[in-house]
DNA sequence: CGCTATCGTAACATCGTGTAACAAGAGTGC
DNA sequence: GCACTCTTGTTACACGATGTTACGATAGCG
């Protein structure tokens, strides 16, 4: 394999530059970021192996940065913090974080951590850099990130809702993993800012949608191979996706 | 989905149980496993998601066996120990090792590691994650674990309800085991949240299952052959079954 | 033979899901 | 402004899956 590509975000440029050298002196490239607008130019630019994710930036937060980038793409990220309480190292955990590692650490223990990760991802090899890659075919169907397209097997061709199309986008990052609605609406709502209305009592606006979205591409809706539904829990894209450049 | 089935392995046999009984009260099949031996029989007779394994085993050594696992498999391993030095852990990890975890640790904090693990593991199409898809025959009959369809001898056909197919599968499992209806009930309750007060006299449930399969499944529901009561204990699967790959 | 614990199951209650129908914007062309 | 279309959330109803209850049947036992 090439080289791993590393994100090393902290806002403290002392901490930032250590670890860059650090990690640059043991065989890695390792990239700086600050900000979440700096996480995702890398993203889009460029393909990044993992991220080590401070989790106070400033103003921002790290374990909500990790949450949001997790609802789109399937990118390692590990965790770093001073915040060393079971109940902090456990909301990271929850978010998706790969590792969650306290500050001050041992280099070398990073280092194997990093590594671990790695090594447990580069055995995904169908998943394990997606980026800014804009085609995917799973079961004969194609689907074109840039012009919100689903192109059926024999051809025909369905256009998708900008809703129908963040469903869609969230699935394709987490197949064979159940999403509860409530993670399928804040993964939705990552584009439209903060909307803390999440109670679920009668929300049934995700139902719909996988209902809609079902009848746009699946063969027969009423017995869904790709996207089902696993009872008392949510949904599942259950069908290996394959990924392309575009 | 199916659900996680996770190889616990420590000589302590009061710490084996405490473990096993917290994963499975947290929606984890926990088997127990004391050796080497042990877990080999285990890889090759059943399919584990992730070991947890102890690393100061009496005579043996986790860290040692972990090296020779990898050099066969790609079972995920989470290290946990009593040994919490740096060097002890990046030993962990330079054996390949997912994580390693610290004792005495908080059970929620292992919960959520092993989540992670996990997680970043059913991305990965290609591993033994999702080798769900069994045969079964008995008797002229045919279990598809994929399609949840039973096939009888003369080519009729039924669909199986989720519950029905969970305790088909789980007499499956335990063919000429009689099983109380707690334990069938703790079986199939694994994926259900706790409440673990499900041993009620008046709780029939199980009892309605059962009667559904039959009337499903069986020739005579009047007379079952296969699924048979067991007056004052449960029920018994008396019946041979042959186990395939799909 | 009657007693009792246990089991089988029909009938009912409850819950989660699918979806049609409706309503409320948002955009567009005139 | 107005009419039209497209999108999206809400509501209501239907339906299937599953748990609960009640009552009759039955095995085991004295």
């Amino acid at each position: 394999m090439t080289i791993p590509r590393l994100l090393v975000i902290d806002d403290d440029a002392e901490m930032r530059t250590m670890m860059i050298q650090f990690l640059q002196q043991n065989g890695f490239c390792a990239l700086p970021a600050q900000s979440e607008a700096g996480i995702r130019k890398h993203l889009q630019t460029g393909r990044i192996d993992l991220m080590l994710l401070d989790v106070m930036l400033g103003d921002e937060n790290g374990v909500k940065i990790c949450q949001r980038l997790r609802g789109e793409q399937d990118v390692p990220i590990i965790l770093v913090s001073a915040l060393s309480a079971d109940h902090q190292r456990m909301a990271g955990y929850e978010v998706g974080a790969d590792d969650y590692i306290a500050k001050p650490f041992n280099p070398q223990l990073l280092l194997a951590r990093v590594r671990a990760v790695l090594r447990r991802v580069r055995r995904s090899p169908s998943l394990a850099y997606r980026r800014n890659t804009k085609l995917f075919h799973f079961r004969g169907w194609t689907y074109d990130g840039k012009k919100d397209e689903v192109h059926a097997p024999d051809g025909f061709q369905v256009t998708l809702s900008r809703r129908e199309t963040g469903l869609l986008r969230v699935l394709l990052a987490n197949p064979h993993i159940p999403l509860t609605r409530e993670e399928i609406a804040a993964a939705l709502d990552v584009t439209q800012e903060q909307d803390a209305t999440h109670s679920d009592t009668t929300g049934r606006a995700i139902d719909v949608l996988v209902g809609r979205l079902r009848s746009k591409i699946e063969r027969d809706p009423k017995d869904p191979e790709m996207l089902r539904t696993e009872r008392g829990v949510g949904y599942v894209f259950g069908v290996d996706v394959i990924e392309a450049e575009a």
